[in-house]
RNA sequence: GCGUUCGUAGCUCAGCUGGAUAGAGCGACGGACUUCGAAUCCGUAGGUCGGGGGUUCGACUCCCUCCGGACGCACCA
């Protein structure tokens, strides 16, 4: 659909131009200049351009501009007819010609990627969790991100390398461990029969009544990990242990929802690193040493204040790590491209980072991206930890998977379904994941529980049912059922107005997965497929198919079914929701 | 106070680089299963697009201003 409009653009621009020498006017549009939109129904037309902009140029109204581009046109060998309506020009396409080629290529294994961004590297850091405590709901959101976009990048040509910044120190991280050197007992998650990760958690909650118990307890929490710097050796040993507990259940996690890195980096490891560039841009006068022998950066050209790199003691902060680990992972990896998938409240941070990397030279600064993303919130407001309304990620997939699973039963599917726990767990994953994608990232986003135990109308599972339903239509001509057997697929009778509102949705999907590459925002893709599976939904519900009595045209049905299967299926896949053949 | 960002139907969200009567879902009300799985479909009600200016042939979309919310403005991560 997109090659026809950009032929149309090239063709309107040179009749704009000739019209405009014919009446003695200087104008001679690029295609670039010309716009596109689609009516937006679709007896006026398939594709439409507006005339209002070259109207004041040609001292013409926008509909006469219009029928006498029309006029000019006539004879030019073009895909589809011009059509003046109104101030419009309007396009209609050749539907048969363009289903017969989309019902192939759609059901083609690659329909929907593209090579827009093939030759560049991209480095995705996201997730990027604390070992002190198990994912929550805003994990979910992030790592959804993360993924999404990752196979959207990698859909559309990109190498990707997706890597994971595991925060495991840090005096939030001993606070955890103090509490369990109180309260612990040796136990082990085992021996409690409990998720390592929530156990771990759950001593770090435990942390406030060990305050109210113990007030120099923030203190103990600061010592420990003075000692942890200095490598005591029973620290480290605890360390290790809970952070491999942490660790192991978050990966469980990951696991179930999907999720997976190319590689860990691990902030205890590589925190020291960035001392050395700080030092190397104190050297090229990129940052300055303050009087009480600090090492700064002037931020004035960003309109900021100063920023400190390096305190008086020479140690590290925040910043100086993310320096370091933005060289170092270069080094690894030249990437063409980096992203980071963090929340929004850390958009100063990153500003300046990436502005210092840019002084300190480093010509790939200009490529590195914050993807910034909103919270999420709970109708009552925001998640607390202490308040105990932080929504625990594990929690909230088992109570979804087990309504699913009640769903299942009531519906009598099990048989029909095979493993009825996978199938809800599945269905528990699609109704998350679209929930958390449908929304821009860039906003903040409340979550509604209620909303989204719901699996019905703008949901995953709705979008899933659709691909299980034809999945089942598939299935039963295989069989030999259904009167599309021995039929023949003739895309002219695709020309209807029902089937072309699904073909042009099929046509519509590969630009959709292109935008949201650019855009970074998987949402595009989202809307595109709920937008495609609520087109075939009633399409399926006004048209019979297997039980179409003329035979090619349940075939060519069959067929469009398949097409639209096969887009579902890609696009699932890109929104990291599962697709199912039942439910 | 300064900066960033958001404000669209009762609720949750769309609205493509400004373009043809502002769209979905949920909720409310009313319909549709002896036919391909009703986790479905159809219909009705519901919006001065936060307010006010401006640019434009045309503004939900761009600019200014005000109001309201969120988040930042650490030698914490």
């Amino acid at each position: 659909m997109k090659h026809i409009r950009e032929q149309w653009k090239v063709l309107l621009a040179g009749a704009i131009g000739q019209l405009a020498r014919e009446k003695g006017v200087e104008l001679s549009p690029a295609a670039a200049d010309i716009v596109v939109e689609t009516p937006p129904k679709p007896e006026l037309g398939d594709i439409g351009f507006p005339m209002f902009s070259f109207s004041k140029a040609l001292r013409m109204g926008p509909p006469q501009i219009a029928l006498a581009l029309v006029e000019r046109l006539a004879g030019a060998t073009a895909p589809g007819t011009a059509k003046a309506v109104g101030p419009y020009l309007n396009v209609f396409v050749d539907r048969a010609a363009l289903a017969k080629v989309l019902i192939e290529e759609a059901r083609k294994p690659g329909y929907g990627s593209s090579a827009s961004l093939s030759g560049t590297k991209i480095m995705m850091e996201f997730s990027s969790p604390n070992t002190n405590k198990p994912l929550h709901l805003g994990h979910l959101r992030n790592d959804v991100l993360g993924e999404s976009v990752s196979r959207i990048l990698r859909a559309n040509g990109a190498e990707l390398l997706k890597i994971n910044l595991v925060n495991d120190r840090g005096v939030h991280i001993c606070k955890s461990m103090l509490s369990y050197m109180v309260y612990g007992g040796g136990r082990t998650p085992a021996d409690e029969g409990k998720k390592s990760d929530h156990f771990v958690g759950d001593y770090y909650v435990k942390f406030n009544e060990l305050k109210k118990e113990d007030e120099k307890a923030e203190e103990k929490a600061q010592d420990l990990l003075v000692k942890w710097e200095a490598g005591d050796p029973a620290v480290l040993k605890l360390w290790k242990t809970m952070n491999e507990w942490a660790v192991g259940g978050i990966k469980k996690t990951y696991e179930r929802t999907g999720i997976s890195f190319d590689k860990y980096y691990y902030e205890s490891q590589i925190y020291l690193t960035g001392k050395e560039e700080v030092q190397k841009g104190l050297a090229s006068g990129a940052f300055f040493k303050a009087e009480d022998g600090s090492v700064r950066i002037d931020l004035s050209p960003l309109g900021l204040e100063e920023k400190v790199l390096l305190r008086k003691d020479g140690t590290s902060i925040y910043m100086t790590q993310d320096i370091g680990l933005a060289i170092h992972r270069h080094d690894d990896w030249p990437f063409d491209r980096l992203v980071y998938v963090v929340a929004n409240e850390q958009q100063y941070h990153f500003k300046v980072l990436f502005h210092i990397l840019e002084r300190l030279g480093y010509g790939w600064a200009k490529n590195l991206y914050h993807l910034s993303y909103g919270l999420v919130n709970l109708p009552e407001g925001r998640m607390k930890t202490r308040e105990g309304t932080v929504v625990d990620a594990d929690a909230l997939l088992d109570s979804l998977r087990d309504l699913a699973l009640e769903e299942i039963q009531a519906k009598g599917r099990e048989e029909a379904v095979g493993d009825a726990a996978d199938i809800a767990e599945k269905i528990a994953l699609g109704a998350v994941h679209y929930y958390l994608i449908q929304a821009t990232p860039a906003k903040d986003m409340i979550f509604n529980p209620k909303d989204s135990l719901s699996f019905n109308g703008d949901t995953g599972p709705y979008i899933q049912y659709m691909g299980a339903r034809i999945s089942s239509m598939l299935r039963k001509h295989e069989k030999g059922e259904g009167n599309a057997q021995g039929g023949t697929v003739r895309p002219e009778l695709l020309a209807g107005d029902a089937e072309w509102e699904l073909v042009r949705r099929i046509a519509a999907y590969p630009e959709a997965v292109e935008q949201a590459g650019a855009e970074y925002n998987p949402a595009f893709v989202a809307a595109q497929l709920y937008d495609l599976a609520a087109a075939f939904s009633k399409f399926y519900h006004d048209n019979p198919i297997l039980n179409c009595e003329d035979k090619d045209t349940a075939a060519t049905r069959l067929a469009l079914a398949a097409a639209v299967k096969a887009v579902l299926e890609h696009g699932l896949f890109l929104t990291c929701i599962p697709f199912l053949e039942a439910m």
